[in-house]
This record gives C-alpha cells, sequence and structure tokens, in this order.
DNA sequence: TATGAATGAGTCTTCATTCAT
DNA sequence: TATGAATGAAGACTCATTCAT
C-alpha cells in the first residue's frame, strides 16, 4: 500500500494547505468579520482544533491567507515574457495579462479590498511584501526604457506610478461590478472587462508616446 | 420643566438622521460583518430599539447607509459645472473633482468595496440608484461632444466607459492607498493623490486626442 | 398590579444579586478553574449574557464573589458582643463565634483557600479588604488590654497573631476536615469541630494567662 | 548510531517519575480545574499519550499526584527523632518541624486545600492514607506518655486531637499567607513564618502543662 | 516504548434582536 | 417616542482524549 490518499491522518503539510486554502477562500468571500472559522474547518475537512494549531487564531489565519494571496499573485506575475515585444505590445500584454490575473483569481481582489478596509493592520506584518511586485515594476521599467531609447515613449515616466495606473484600470471594474453592473444597468461580463483590458492599453500606450515633433517652420 | 436639551429630542427625523449618519460611518469603518448595532446605538446616542424601530434590522440599516453614501454622493456631483470650460480643461477638472471627492468621503469608497465584497446584495434593491450618477455621466458626454465637434477629440468614445476610466484612476489608489503604501513603501498622502489626479486627467486628455492628421502626399 | 414577583424582568438590582449569590456558590464549590459560567446562569436563572453585562468576564465575576465573601463575613463579625465579659470568657466566646463562623459559611473557607491557590491574585485588587476584619481585631485589643489590666494577662501579645492563632486553630479542623476524616478515621462533624472551638478557647487562655508568681523566698 | 542520549530514555520508570512530578506541580499550581493535560506533558517532556498510557486520566493522574504528595510528606515525617528529647522541647521541635515542611513543600498544602475543595473525592479511594501520619502521631502519643510519667503535662490529652491544633497553627498561616498578607497588610515571609511556629510550640506547651499545685492548706 | 496528528465536546464570550414599561 | 433589561443563537477558542504509526 502506498501513501494513503486520505483526507485526514498524518498529513501535516497538507493539511495546512487545506486549511489555508479554505481561509483564502473564505475570508475573500465573507470579509474579516463575516469569514467564520467553522466553514474554514468544514470547507478544509477538518477540526477547528487543527486550525488554531497550526495557525494560532483567526487573526494569525488572516494574515497568513493574505500572504498566500500575494504569494500566488508573485507566482502568476513570474509567467509574463515581454522581452521580446515591441514596447507598445509589451504594454498592452501587461494589461492584458493583469486584467487576466484579476479575473482568474478574485479572491485577490477581495483580500487586497479587505485588508484595506481593516486600514492595512495585517500587511504591516508580512515579512517580503515589499519584493512581491518586483517582477512586474522590473518589467515596467525594461519596457519604459526600450521604449524611451527607440523614441516611441516620453522620458520622465516613473514606472511605479505607470505600474498603478494600469493597475486602477484594471482592477476597478472587477473590483467594483457588483456596483457597476446596477449603477450603469451594464451587463459587466468576461468580454466587457476584456475590452476593458484592450482600451487600458491603448490608453497607456497614448499616455506614453512620445509628443510629435512640430514640423520645421519653412 | 420645559422643553429638555436632552441629546434626544422628541424629532423623530433628527433621531433618524443621527443613526443614518452613524450607521454610515460603521459600516464604512468595518465593514458588514464588522459592523456593531451597538456601537451605532452609542455614536448616535440612542437606544438600540431605535435602530429596530426606525430601521428594521441590520441588515436594512446596512441598505440605508449605502443608499446615504449614494445620495450624498450625488448630492456633491451636483456641484461641478464644466460647460463654460475648453473640453481638455473640462477633461481634467472632472479628474480633480473625482478624486477631491474620495478624499474627501472616505466612507464612500468603503461603502462600495464592502458591498462589492457581498456581490451587490443591497444595491440591487436600492431604487433610483441608477440615476444616481447620471449627472456625471450626463456632463461627460457633453464635454465629449464639445471636443468631437471642435476637433479636438477623437469620436466614438462612451461617455459610461470613459467615466469608469476615470473613476478607476482616482478610486484604486484611495482605496488601496494601505497595501500600496507598504508594498511599494510610497509615502502615499494627499499630495500624492492630488498629482495621481493630474496624471489622470493628463492620460484621459491624450487618449481623448484625436490623431494628428497625416501630412499630404504632395 | 404591584410589583411583580416574576424571577426576571426589570429588576437590575434583584438579577445582579441573584447573580452574584450563584457565583459565590460556583466558585466555593468548585474553585475557580472547575466553576461554570452556564452554571452559574442557570443557578441565578439568568442568561448568560447578563453576566457579562453586568460583571464584565469570569475574573470579575470571581472578584466579586470574592469580595462578597469577606462582605458578608464583615457583617457577621459586626455582631459579636464581648465587651461586657470577663477577659477569658470573651477569649472563649471569640473562639465559639468564629468556628460558628466557619461552619455556618462553608463558602467563605472555600473562597479563601481558591483565593490562596491563585495567590492571592484577586484579593490584591479589592479595594477596603484591610478594613475588613477591623472589627475583630478591635474586640481583640479591647479583650487583651482588660485582660493585662487586670492582672489576669501576660502583656506583650501582637493582637493581630493571637486572631490568626484562633482563626488557624477554628479553619483547618473545618477546612481540611476531609482529609482529616480519611487520614485520621475520625467522624468528623459538627460537635466534633464545636468541640474543637471548646478547646481552642482553653489552648488561647492557657497561652495568654499571666505566669504565677513564685512564692516569696522565706 | 548508539544509545541516545534524548531526554526520553527507555527507562519507563523514569518517565512514570517525571510525569508524577510534573502533575505534583500542575495540580498543586492550578488546582483540579486549573490543570492542564498539556501543561504536565511538557513539563515531564513526554508525549501525552504517554500519561494516559501510564495513568489512565485526568483524574487518575490527580490521585497518583495526591497520593505522592502523602508519601513524600511521610517520608519527611521519618526524619524526626524526639526520643531523646524532653517533652516540652520535643513539642516545641515537632512545631518547627512541621512548619518548615510546609514552608519546604508548599505543594502538599496545595494538594491539601485542592482535595478539600473536592471533598475529599480522591483521598477516599487512597490505599494506606491512614498510616500516612501514624509516625507523627505515634510519636506525640510518646511524647504526651513522657510528659505525663514525669508530672509536667497534664493528662487526657488526646494526642491526634493535640497534632491537629499543631498542625492548625502551622498550616493556616502558610496556606492562607496570600489573603492574610492583604487582609492585614503584614509582611508574611519566612522569618515571621518561623517566629509563628515558636509560638505555636508555646501554646502547646502552655496548653499541656499541669496545672501548678495550689499550696497545701495550713 | 513513544509520538505527531487529530477531534468531540465543551467553555467563555458576543451579537443581533425583543420585551415590558 | 423612548429605553433598561433580557436572551437565543452563535462565535472564537480550548481541553481531555484517542488514533495511526
Amino acid at each position: 500500500m502506498t501513501k494513503t490518499e486520505t483526507a485526514h491522518p498524518r498529513h501535516a503539510a497538507a493539511t495546512q494547505r487545506r486549511i489555508l486554502d479554505a481561509a483564502l477562500s473564505e475570508f475573500s468571500t465573507h470579509g474579516y468579520g463575516g469569514a467564520r472559522v467553522d466553514r474554514v474547518a468544514a470547507m478544509a475537512e477538518v477540526s477547528k482544533p487543527m486550525i488554531y494549531n497550526y495557525f494560532g487564531d483567526k487573526d494569525a489565519l488572516y494574515k497568513a491567507a493574505l500572504k498566500e494571496a500575494y504569494v500566488q499573485i508573485r507566482e502568476g506575475e513570474r509567467q509574463i515574457a515581454t522581452e521580446h515585444m515591441e514596447p507598445e505590445d509589451a504594454i498592452r500584454e501587461l494589461a492584458r495579462f493583469t486584467m487576466e490575473h484579476f479575473i482568474q483569481k478574485p479572491w485577490f481582489i477581495s483580500m487586497l479590498n479587505t485588508e484595506n478596509l481593516r486600514r492595512g493592520a495585517a500587511v504591516r506584518e508580512i515579512e517580503d511584501v515589499a519584493e512581491i511586485q518586483s517582477t512586474m515594476i522590473a518589467q515596467m521599467s525594461h519596457i519604459l526604457e526600450r521604449g524611451v531609447a527607440t523614441g516611441r515613449f516620453r522620458s520622465g515616466i516613473d514606472p511605479v506610478e505607470l505600474y498603478i495606473m494600469m493597475a486602477s484600470l484594471c482592477f476597478f471594474p472587477v473590483s467594483n461590478q457588483h456596483t457597476l453592473r446596477v449603477v450603469f444597468q451594464t451587463p459587466i461580463d468576461a468580454p466587457w472587462l476584456k475590452r476593458r483590458a484592450e482600451e487600458a492599453g491603448e490608453m497607456l500606450v497614448r499616455y506614453l508616446r512620445a509628443d510629435p515633433v512640430p514640423p520645421p517652420n519653412p
């Protein structure tokens, strides 16, 4: 008999994983105050004491889930490769990628919103958060440099601020889709969101383009 | 003994107002699950039964607070006047105004985030929400039209989508300031946010500008 | 309809009393760790939230019960009157009274034991504890003075130390009755305890008596 | 790899000892209800299943610890030797010894208090408890006999009752030191307790002394 | 002999909600 | 209109105990 595939016994690491996944799901679905440890236990198919044993208390569990959200996002961001693209295409690709990310991993947006509601009480205590989006920023910098070098892009754009703009354009329509849907009575669905990403790309590119040189006075 | 000057006057309307203000503060500070009816009562300086008497239950109170948030925002949006401005200036002004709005009324952002966490369960049931941001959209349409008419702006831009882009660029940096601050180690404060608004204006304007007509072939 | 005699509604003071009595009973019967808030609620015929509402938490409830134990003891000690007695009789009476006290109010002994197990964590924070046994000490002092004045008692005896000795002789047989019963296979009952009090009186009196003056050398 | 030098040797007896010592410490520090099996395991440096394996359950562990307390006390009492002393000195020595005992082995007092709180539920089931303090009683008897024989002591004193009196005078000041300290604001420390023992000896001796023979009528 | 992993059954505490006046 | 008093139902967290290896 090989390793038993039973859910429960003797698999500390696996148990912790299940709890973490369940916690991420629970906190992102219900927010901190609305999350229930009981539900996490049920979802993870463990008894409550396991949660307290491995994570401490609800707060620590939340912090672990938040960190996990960032970690998973970082994993994802490692996969973008834009070096070989034309700068404008690279920017558009980044926008597409970011939007895709937010659509595919809705719990990330929920966790960020929840954490900001809590005024960042937990992020502050997570180590290494700073370097989490370093990949993204690095790519952004590289694209900008190349764009400037070829004369296609203006210079003087801060990559972090540019990244935040791109993130804003992708985050908000996903994050606020439920209120937007009602307020604007628009059918906010995946295709609509993807068009937003295209338009965000367009906007970023136009924002970056070097101003046309005025024709020489004759 | 004549009219007592207690904090609990006979005027039902005033009592309801105090409750509503307290509820808005409470729900936006703690989210739905974290909000406490006791705290609302204490803040409003009323007894808890009053809350149930006037609003029903926690859920109804939340809905009332959410609606109130929208109403207050609508009040604010009535005050923008861009008709007399040049289209580009008008766009920039709208961005500034929107950002200012979000900074001044942080509970609005919190309520929107909370409501979206709840997947829009409550907005759906609020009447007249649709027309709430009609002022904004109307202005946006008008500006676009004028811009297109003068040849300054491209045509074919949807005012709602443009509005959402502008909102995105202003909302996200405020809404996510606590996580951004930690992740990017940037001092996110009022001046920084105002610069974001300027840059948002710049971006929108560049996005809208008509493409330069290529010089006629000789 | 006069005041309703219902157990529950609208009688804050009465409710608090019932809770306090129940708490005293519960803590003295089971010790701190063995006490159950549920049982206190049941005994007091109130819902648990009442307990937390009026007393705070288990710890505060315990402290209140401990203080109550001391208060009730003080009440009792007010009733001894030994001024008109011969000093020796007064001492014997005090011993009898003290023993009776311990027999009649067994929860007092239990609370003291419990509190000492906790190393006095709670007494320290009770105000006015110091003056609680002042009546007893005052009486003791007065008896001693009168005894010395009449030449019947030795001088130089500290009233507090004498009180502690008396208390020791009465407390221990009651407090430790269950172990004593088994270890010495003696039927420790009320009569036996009362004889202990008599013997304690005898012992104290003999301890206090002035040494016989040696006959003058012829 | 040869015999590991871990803290968990193969020797079952040693393991049991460590558990027993830890249990004695735990129960006497926290009482029955406050004692934690986890803490016993940690203190004994064994896994919890070991405790259940060797002792059964918490109750059985408690009983074992209580018995151990008595056993250790009996060990101690074997060491007093008063045969060669003058009866009065012997009594004083016994008081000193008893007090020293209580000061040196505070867990004994705690266990007795805990057990009496439980109304002696466990002592009753311990075999041989009866003979545990036999040494003490035997000594007491012998001293009394010798005192009576020499005419120094009164006759008719029951050794068990005398022992209980002595124990009372020593037990109470140690047992109740924390409440006494607060109630009487006296610095109850080792020297103070030792003076209590001296005074207890004095009291016992005066209690035992034969009454002076009235001078013969001339 | 020994233990890491796991849990059922509580235990304290809180919360939304209602009753009686 | 207004509230002090009260509670059922659940929430977070713990504890004695057992299983599988």
